[in-house]
DNA sequence: TAGACATCAAACGTCTGATGTCTAAGCTGG
DNA sequence: CCAGCTTAGACATCAGACGTTTGATGTCTA
């Protein structure tokens, strides 16, 4: 804590604190119109100056899309994942997946190290949800547990800037799997690999973690060149 | 511009942008306080709502610091930095190493891949200059020296997105390093190792590149926990 | 003279009301 | 059934006023 902030919060940053919640908590679902300006002001008990500040920042960082003329949509679930909206705007996806490769072989090295046996059991439960979703050929379903499989890993590292990373990123990575599936390219290159992570990683053996994650983000890279 | 902007961008995104741009461009430096609401009202011609939304946005993404009864400060340079400066008021130093080394593995590895003889050069020359600095003492330089080598090896992977957010956490990074000086345990650890990273980079030796950079940040790692 | 206190101007915080502009949906006539 | 028009609702912007906080200045006292 550098500064120590005497000075009592603004009214206009509580606001924004609740709309956060508001989205966080799941209340006001992704891609769901919230209340218009007059009914906040209502339920908040402020202005709408103040209530616009709160939601142009929200709006700033990518969590909100206001639409003149129509209303106010939920766009991401966090400020992070608004950054890596417009990351994912601004750069290819290879050099993304190249960035996401650092992050997994970190991950999963950490996760080998200092995964428990409540992690592992419940690395193994989110994979078999995955393998359900496949062979339902439910590819919503499968995007969902597969990157809920990652974000697993992350947490099992026991690093809680990782596990935010990659909890934040999801919404976004989960909407460019459904886009590549969109250009009907979707076989199923990753479905082996995972498994042999979850045993790696049981097994605290980090150098067969880090293999297990490089053979199949490199296959992935191929996959996406190809 | 990537997305169809069928409906006109509203006039406060213009003039966030305007100040960014300020800030950007060097025209506001860091730390100064920027002039007031009317002075600024009546040079981007714009009312004061307008305004104080567009300094609320940049204020709420970490570039700009409010404070109630006495001005606006430049904060950041940058929305990655100001989100980079939440982050590690939210995280400890050590979790916050290990993602980093995540990210200086992969660009050491991708930098050893896709390095031009160019970039061997510079890479050489910010080498020197921190050499320099080190023997002068120069704390400030050096810590200057040292993120900028880290940086240009991100920018010779190629990859811009890698590049963009060692450039965009440097002012982060390197406060940081000042703030570890002040605890008086600067030791010349980092002092080597560097080196190893170019040579390996200049021969295209990816395993001897990643080697070097978990060598150096593992001791850098060892030296925080002590 | 040095420190504590009172005062003041500047700057941001908030509220209110009015008006412009845009969007999506409904209506209408063919 | 559809194309074009109309309209209600929603956000965008402006203007003015007053409240609250802060930093600086001046003044008084020990």
């Amino acid at each position: 804590m550098t500064l120590s902030t005497s000075h009592r919060q603004p009214l206009a940053e509580e606001v924004t604190a609740k709309l956060r919640a508001m989205i966080h908590s799941g209340e006001w679902q992704l891609d769901q119109r919230i209340p218009a300006e007059p009914e906040l002001m209502a339920g908040l008990g402020v202005s709408r100056g103040t209530l616009r500040e709160a939601i142009k920042a929200l709006a700033h960082s990518g969590m909100l899309e206001v639409r003149r003329g129509d209303g106010t949509y939920v766009r991401a679930t966090s400020e992070i994942s608004g950054a890596a909206r417009r990351m994912y705007q601004d750069h290819t996806d290879e050099h993304i997946l190249e960035v996401r490769l650092g992050l997994d072989t970190q991950a999963a090295r950490l996760a080998a190290r200092n995964a428990t046996a409540d992690d592992v059991t419940a690395l193994r439960a989110v994979l078999a949800e995955r393998e359900v979703a496949w062979h339902a050929a439910d590819f919503e379903a499968w995007a969902r547990a597969d990157w809920a499989f990652h974000a697993r890993v992350a947490q099992a590292t026991g690093n809680p800037l990782l596990h935010e990373l990659y909890v934040s990123f999801g919404d976004v990575f989960h909407q460019d799997l459904l886009k590549q599936q969109r250009k009907g390219r979707m076989d199923g290159l990753t479905y082996e690999g995972h498994g042999a992570l979850v045993d790696a990683i049981e097994a605290h053996d980090a150098d067969a973690a880090v293999a297990s994650v490089n053979q199949n983000l490199n296959s992935c890279a191929e996959w996406l060149r190809a």
